[in-house]
DNA sequence: CCTTAGATAGTAATCAATCACTATTTTTTA
DNA sequence: TAAAAAATAGTGATTGATTACTATCTAAGG
């Protein structure tokens, strides 16, 4: 019947899972340390024993989110034949990454739609970033091997395919229904190749 | 030299504007009523005169919304002289509205994201079913005088749309540049045409 | 032991909403 | 038509609830 305590480590982690679990089921902006406490089983003067300020945690939750995700698109990315392949591989991986943590998306856009430049902020901004990387990478290949069009802007087709995902994701969460993200992309990701690849 | 009260309707049309204009400089979910009122020039109090609840206000203000934003869309795609022109008119119509306003995606989203019903989230539910309706009248349109590919999925064109303008919105709010949305603009559409429109 | 995870019980600040009261218009009536 | 009455707009102070954060005490475990 011991209780045992658990490392810090361990439960920082807890706490970043908490959050990550609260916010898909409310509005991220409203999550209190209180709740997140309360989901960990734990008191909620607890929390500051592991982290300093409420900020901290949500920052700790973004780098969580940046390593998942990027981790995620780019293991998809290397598997992929070809660079359409290879987009089509880093659409549906981000896809499934939201049905497995419908939160994250919604916390992404909170921290995004800052006005200031917290921490947490400046971490998603980074991710964003990077995720363009990545995209941009990708497509250099695709034109220069002859797979996708070459009068299209690499940068357009960025915001594309990241706007792709939000209006999904979007519809998702309005629909109350994760899986229709599943439903739906195929079809979108479909009319993405059609704007991209090369004209047979 | 009297300080003359305003009428009720009046007050009502400022508070809104107060709203939509502290939007464009801050988080949504971080605009109090103090601030509101201060930027009306009354004191906080005042505000309940005219309004319930603050909800009441954010309700007004998606209201204001939907107003503006459809019968700005209906009048871009109605000048309009083919389906896959007023897909544009409609667009740039859209992205007008954001320079104009950059703080209504930042509350449409806001709203949006909420996981209970409110009342505020129910008219931007609405508005935005609305405005699935005009697109997809539009394409149904393009599909049938033979100006859009028929194979695409209507639904999925309506949320490549949709997406397009939420992945330029978020990148121009990111970039703290309202302007940059009018430059990236084209070369996203450009994507989307060649996406729908049929091959020649 | 003695370090550390956690509990308990706070505090100070913030914020939406209320209320008693005042100032200004508008409407009624003599 | 002017005075009286009613309705309305606004003030300023307050309240109760919420919330991030903290000080102090307890107990687990190496």
């Amino acid at each position: 019947m011991q209780t045992r305590y658990m490392p810090a480590d361990d439960r920082r982690a807890v706490t970043v899972e908490a959050v990550v679990a609260l916010a898909a089921q409310q509005n991220p902006g409203d999550i209190t340390t209180a709740a997140i406490a309360a989901h960990m089983g734990v008191t909620q003067g607890a929390l500051f024993r592991h982290f300093p300020t409420k900020e901290a945690i949500l920052e700790a939750v973004m780098d969580w989110v940046a390593d998942r995700l990027l981790a995620r698109i780019d293991k998809a990315s290397h598997g992929a034949p070809t660079p359409l392949d290879a987009l089509e591989a880093m659409f549906m991986a981000h896809v499934g990454f939201f049905v497995e943590h419908p939160g994250v998306p919604r916390m992404l856009f909170g921290e995004l739609q800052r006005a200031e430049m917290t921490a947490p902020k400046r971490v998603a901004h980074k991710m964003l970033r990077r995720y363009r990387e990545r995209l941009v990478t990708v497509i250099e290949d695709g034109k220069s091997s002859g797979q996708l069009e070459q009068g299209n802007d690499t940068a357009a087709l960025g915001t594309l395919f990241i706007g792709m995902i939000q209006g999904l994701v979007m519809q998702s969460l309005l629909a109350g229904d994760v899986q229709l993200i599943r439903r739906e992309a195929p079809g979108v990701f479909a009319l993405f190749r059609r704007a991209v690849a090369v004209r047979p």
